[in-house]
RNA sequence: GGCGGAGUGGCCGAGUGGCUUAGGCAAGGGCCUGCAAAGCCCUGUACGCGGGUUCGAUUCCCGCCUCCGCCUCCA
């Protein structure tokens, strides 16, 4: 079986062949970094993370980008509510939007490319566009003719005559539905030169010409957020497909965040940024929750299901490192056939997840009843299926200051196991009051113990 | 108004025309343990409402109700 992807353009489970074999070339659409990132985001990129770390163990070498909308509106009107330059707010929010993603453990982009290094690339594309008659330049702004395209509003399913228009008083616009290429520049705003007059990009514009740039003009997946499909992707194939590029063969896109019954969005005020999430649970903890549930479904964000999410991981989690402790580190072996069949049905991620669980009580029966081999052979699979999700509990992307810094690991390491074998003492004499102070002192100073058949084992409790 | 999605056991969350069960969390019982924790085993009238198709529907069809997303910036 291979991997088959549910397309939006086709609403169809569609079997994924790249167009150029051996390897996978992705375009997702990052955030416009106009304000700290949250859970709706962070949901959209892990999901690719997912669907790129599948598609690597399928073998496929993939090229991932995530393009960084570094202007537009929203950017200048924040940014000058806050007296700041507009790119050094852009600059900011990116740097915060990347350290979302670092933390949660998405392997790193290809390439993010920004906006506005690719005025050059627009200008070519909107050449072509309007030598082709479908885009026209008008007021210093350009527009995409959206009547000159027949096929516009395919990927969608929107019919043009049915669209709700704007209150779009744009003056020399042909057809009040045609979308903004490029925006000719107003007082105090950032500019670039055009044949057409200074002016920045439009939102839609970049993307193609960044997709064309790095991936060619024809390339595998375009994801992105459910709420992106209309306008933003319809006008982005509309304006490649137009120029005469092919574009994406398929396009995917993730269910959204919901909160308390509305979508999670800036707009709305109702959003959970990822600083203060991973002020109440672990990053890994955080990605269980997100990619649990399948990318396609909505997810209604409530603190109870979040708690939840992480004593699931962490049922997960006691058996890698229980397995780690106890027979020793292996490393990643098969992922298994049932794991695999789970992600290439459209990235069943539950599914997925049901096998790990199911490989944990396999692997928690045979560290119960001493077999080793058993233990070795369950967190060799647990752990190859759990990296492919970036779930791993090994993974050094976890790794947190206090277990990085070696040196008072060894120190700590040392206190406590002089302490445990006090305990032991303690408890062989049958003193088990004194056995009974001496982990509820360690418990106290933030140190969990538990007794197993091979002896105590202890844990920094992180929360 | 147009396009699309969803309503599953106490909760989260999959899935399927009937087969033995998604999985997790929580709960109750048991095993293990000096205790605890963890783990393991067992238990639980689930599929929004009303019709229809069918030998049989939670799963297909029709209608209805409720909720959500997009059509304006949004992952």
């Amino acid at each position: 079986m291979t991997l088959h992807v549910f397309d939006t353009a086709t609403r169809t489970l569609r079997e994924f062949s790249p167009v150029r074999s051996g390897t996978a070339s992705i375009y997702v659409c990052g955030p416009t970094p106009q304000g700290p990132p949250h859970i709706g985001h962070v949901r959209s990129l892990l999901n690719y993370d997912v669907l790129r770390r599948w598609l690597r163990a399928s073998g496929l070498s993939v090229t991932l980008v995530r393009n960084v909308t570094d202007v537009d509106d929203k950017i200048l009107i924040k940014a000058s509510q806050h007296g700041e330059p507009w790119w050094q707010w852009s600059a900011t929010h990116e740097r915060a939007f990347e350290e979302a993603y670092d933390a949660l453990g998405c392997l790193p982009a290809t390439i993010a490319p920004r906006a506005t290094g690719h005025v050059t690339q627009m200008v070519e594309l909107m050449h072509r566009l309007i030598d082709r008659g479908h885009a026209y330049a008008a007021a210093g702004d350009v527009y995409f003719a959206v009547a000159s395209y027949p096929d516009y509003g395919a990927l969608s399913r929107q019919k043009l005559d049915e669209v709700q228009q704007g209150e779009s008083e744009a003056e020399g616009k042909r057809d009040p539905r045609d979308f903004t290429l490029w925006k000719g520049s107003k007082p105090g705003e950032p500019s670039w030169p055009t044949p057409w007059g200074p002016g920045r990009p439009g939102w839609h514009l970049e993307c193609s010409a960044m997709a064309l740039t790095y991936l060619g003009a024809e390339f595998d997946i375009h994801g992105g957020g459910l709420d992106l499909v209309f306008p933003h992707h319809e006008n982005e194939l509309a304006q490649s497909r137009a120029a005469g590029d092919p574009f994406a063969r398929y396009w995917m896109h993730n269910g959204l965040v919901g909160m308390a019954g509305e979508k999670m969005s800036k707009s709305l005020g109702n959003v959970v940024s990822i600083p203060v999430v991973l002020s109440r649970v672990r990053a890994q903890e955080l990605r269980y929750y997100l990619v649990a549930p399948h990318y396609r479904s909505v997810i209604e964000y409530s603190e109870a299901a979040l708690d939840e999410a992480v004593r699931a991981y962490r049922r997960i989690e006691s058996f890698v490192r229980q397995a780690a402790q106890r027979t020793g580190v292996v490393g990643p072996g098969e992922v298994g056939a049932e794991f695999a069949a789970a992600l290439d049905d459209d990235l069943g991620t539950p599914a997925a997840l049901a096998v790990v669980h199911n490989g944990v009580r396999q692997g928690n029966i045979a560290l119960d009843s001493g077999d080793e081999a058993g233990a070795r052979a369950a967190a060799a699979t647990v752990r190859a299926q759990l990296g492919v999700l970036g779930l791993d509990p090994l993974d050094p992307t976890w790794a947190t200051a206090s277990t990085v810094d070696t040196g008072a690991m060894r120190a700590l390491s040392t206190l406590v196991d002089e302490l445990l074998a006090e305990r032991l003492r303690a408890r062989a004499e049958k003193d088990f009051a004194r056995a009974d102070a001496i982990r509820d002192r360690l418990l106290a100073s933030g140190i969990a113990v538990e007794d197993t058949p091979d002896g105590p084992l202890w844990t920094l409790k992180d929360s």
